[in-house]
DNA sequence: TTTTGGTCTGAGAGCGCTCTCAGAACTATA
DNA sequence: TATAGTTCTGAGAGCGCTCTCAGACCAAAA
């Protein structure tokens, strides 16, 4: 049953040649006979071999996505799910196929590695979740095959797309501190991370606008899971902060978890900030304010960077900010019933 | 930069074939000449070309994972992360490269399916949340590639992985009655899902072992998303049922969201079981009471059966019922100091 | 020495496709 | 009618690999 381009030629009464031209959509050919091959096609159902395709042109039409969760919660994070809905929706309008590599560890990202670049099955990576320093960055700098980033990395010459995380942490500092809270603290991102870094540093900045500094002791880093959220959070309680902003939301629900268990009400008592804008902190209770990013945006743009690269219509390095904006809610105190600062119990 | 066999043999001094063979672990080679064409693959890092060799062999090591999520929250649960890890992992012991499948709509599903069936791209696929009469199944079977369905289809046939639902739902109704509770509710997984009929089919047969029937104005049932069990359990609340089991970990939490609003105690005021076994079972507060199915070894099982399918060394159909297993945490009443049912105060 | 049998190696065909190139067919111009 | 130009089509090479088949080589048996 499987049909290759000679038996449609025969089915048609044309050459594989003239078959393979309206398959391509190649000019120069006659219309009757374009509808007439294109009648067989329809007809048999026929569709090309990928193999054989990608053999001589080079291309499969295939994209990798590597996401390293040497850190297992990670890909649990509902970050990954928005994002690779994000990569596959772009792909599926562009004709790709996605596929998904997920390494546990670093031997096996390193043993995975040859499989994935080397074996030309790939037309090209999109590479997510890299840490500052990482051996997998180096081991793309100058491969054979595009390579884009989601997330900025602490390499020149990459391609990437990132979410403009220092607006964001500013946004954070100056929705807070304009809600008059005075000892605001932090629950971190890692700082081995670039997100965690440009977050931390737009916070720090959009502070030092109205002349405050983030006092050390109350900034605690976690490292985006929501377990590490809820430490983060139980050691600030007892320092008191009136306002804290968590660094992702699943941190946040983390630290709501943490904040409801000591009784310490949101925002009465202190007001809580997420970042990334999931569907979680919509529920959360109390609703979380939060700086949103465009997540699957971004895995979208991604590809098409991606293609674009691959195609040799722009050459590297291709560099996207997306936006950010800030989502206000109920537990910062600056909307809804449940109370604003200048009620505040304590 | 591109090396071929043609490449290794000229440097190793032998002829493409006996590179082959090398490559291929294949009987007949002197073992001389088989290290020093290793040496040169180690030396050049060369590693063949997937196309090429699929393009012969009929074989690509690329697996399909399908998910057609209509719903579109149904991806953001965190069972398909557990699922996706389970795969890959399986996927990347075996020497097999994972590519996924995300559909948003009926009308993309049908038409990337020729991309992903007939292309001959694929060397098996596994088909997740596939529904009742289910378009898609109707076009797998009798396919051309070997197809693995995780969950139980409902059509006969096909190999499939799926969890002991029925056990389950039998599972939770025991312990629920076993602790006393009287008026017992349930929020159902859809009845559009066999896992949905199941779970009921076994919950129901667990209530008659005591004589009980599930009252139908105590039955709701939601889609498997968070807001669907809180809203379930909005509706349920003035009901005044004394437990309800929740038919998966994710609608549970949305209806302990829901309780908390309503200032429904768990589990002094009501008991709350949920099902699956997610790590948001555990941190959810109070941490619930559920049961756990294996959902990443049941992926890895689905990869197992798929490469045997693939190479023949079984015949479909095969079937494997995963075991369950009862997780007694606190939302129940039947451990930890937050009270138990002969304490409760309605 | 010849024969037999086994072990090892290379030549060559072919997987299904793309792409170049040459030639066929047809139209426009001299 | 002869020539040039244009449009369309098919033959054929080749992408990098696998696999069959025949032959080279060597040791053991006749």
């Amino acid at each position: 049953m499987n049909l290759t381009l000679e038996d449609i030629g025969r089915l048609a009464g044309v050459s594989r040649s003239t078959v393979s031209r309206v398959i391509n959509h190649q000019p120069g050919v006659n219309s009757g006979v374009r509808d007439r091959v294109l009648e067989v096609i329809r007809r048999t159902g026929y569709s090309p071999n990928v193999a054989a395709r990608s053999l001589v042109s080079g291309r499969s039409g295939v994209l990798g996505l590597v996401i390293p969760s040497r850190v297992h919660a990670l890909f649990e994070d509902p970050y990954f799910s928005r994002l690779i809905q994000g990569v596959t929706s772009a792909g599926n309008r562009a004709g790709n196929t996605l596929s998904l590599f997920l390494f546990q560890t670093e031997e096996e990202e390193a043993a995975l590695y040859p499989r994935v670049v080397t074996a030309g099955f790939l037309d090209g990576l999109i590479l997510t979740a890299t840490r500052m320093a990482d051996p997998l960055l180096a081991r793309m700098v100058g491969g054979e095959v595009p390579v884009v980033i989601i997330g900025r990395p602490d390499v020149e010459g990459l391609s990437y797309v990132d979410a403009d995380n220092r607006r964001g942490g500013l946004l954070a500092a100056t929705h807070l501190t304009s809600l008059g809270y005075e000892r605001i603290g932090l629950v971190g991102a890692p700082v081995s991370t670039t997100a965690g870094v440009d977050r931390l540093g737009g916070f720090v900045e959009g502070l030092a606008l109205k002349g405050r500094v983030l006092h050390p002791s109350l900034r605690v880093d976690g490292d985006f899971s929501e377990s590490s959220g809820y430490q983060a959070m139980q050691q600030l309680i007892p320092r008191k902060p009136d306002a804290v902003f968590v660094a992702s939301d699943t941190m946040a629900i983390g630290a709501l978890r943490a904040l409801r268990e000591a009784g310490v009400r949101v925002p009465q008592d202190m007001a809580v900030m997420g970042f990334d804008g999931l569907p979680a902190s919509e529920s959360a209770v109390p609703s979380l304010t939060t700086v949103r990013q465009p997540v699957a945006e971004s895995g979208a743009r991604a590809v098409e960077i991606l293609n674009d690269l691959v195609k040799g219509t722009s050459t590297a390095p291709v560099v996207e900010v997306m936006p950010v904006e800030l989502v206000v809610r109920e537990s910062c105190g600056a909307v809804g019933s449940v109370g604003d600062p200048a009620s505040r119990t304590n």
